[in-house]
DNA sequence: GCGACAG
DNA sequence: ATCTTGTCGC
């Protein structure tokens, strides 16, 4: 199944329970190993935000070593069709991510999403769902947890501990800094769970969040404040 | 039936 | 996502 199959073949305007229909199948598309045998040359970011008035802003930056400040930034912003109901929220946000993929110049070896991947009840967030329509791997960096459990990692940077859903290792409960909030890693589409992993702590260099994820929340931020 | 619930 | 006060630490 390639990329394109799956994008010319699905609407995002859906009731309920058609959307979660709809994730079932993509969710046997997914592909969760693939690693990077070349150091990394670019890693992109990509977060939305709303403006007051309802329209939702999607931007995605860039990012390159060593310290991961912007490449390169594309933002995209529309009225949403769906509203935001836990679990389908790809349908709502994906629309305009992928707008904004496509004014894209630079092809970055991975992306970053902010929210989940694999680490979702059908195994179908926004990460892993976008890496269907694109081929480039990408990583669910969630803030919290929307399903499974897990234990505490311990207090430094760099320990983590495996988030469990119905038996399966859906994601990694990473420390991404010392004695900050962990993040919820998961595989989205091509990478595999300790690539993903190695990915987000090499873009954490200061703050708890990758600086692709931060820099692309910024952007979205600062556009929805000015509509 | 009840609670939980990415952004 | 946003709203919101105080508190702690650099």
């Amino acid at each position: 199944m390639s990329a394109i199959d799956v994008q010319t073949l699905h609407p995002f305007d859906l009731p309920p329970k058609d959307a979660i229909q709809m994730q079932r199948w993509l969710a046997e598309r997914v592909v969760t190993t693939g690693r990077f045998k070349k150091k990394l040359k670019l890693v992109a970011g990509v977060d939305c935000s709303p403006s007051p008035g309802g329209v939702l802003h999607a931007s995605i930056v860039v990012c390159e070593p060593p310290d991961w400040d912007v490449l390169e930034e594309v933002h995209a912003s529309a009225t949403p069709r769906m509203p935001y109901i836990p679990g389908l929220l790809s349908f709502r946000e994906l629309p305009i991510v992928l707008e904004a993929m496509r004014r894209l110049k630079t092809r970055p070896d991975v992306i970053l999403v902010d929210g989940q991947g694999l680490a979702h009840p059908r195994r179908m967030g926004l990460a892993t769902h976008l890496g269907l329509h694109i081929d480039v791997p990408t990583i669910g960096v969630g803030k919290s947890r929307l399903c499974g459990t897990h234990g505490e990692p311990g207090p430094e940077s760099g320990e983590w501990t495996p988030l469990m859903d119905k038996g399966r290792r859906i994601g990694l409960v990473v420390r991404t800094r010392d004695e900050v909030k962990p993040v919820y890693v998961s595989v989205g589409n091509n990478v595999g769970l300790l690539p993903a992993a190695r990915v987000v702590l090499a873009t954490c260099t200061r703050f708890r969040l990758p600086n692709p994820i931060r820099h692309a929340d910024r952007m979205s931020r600062a556009l929805a404040r000015m509509a």
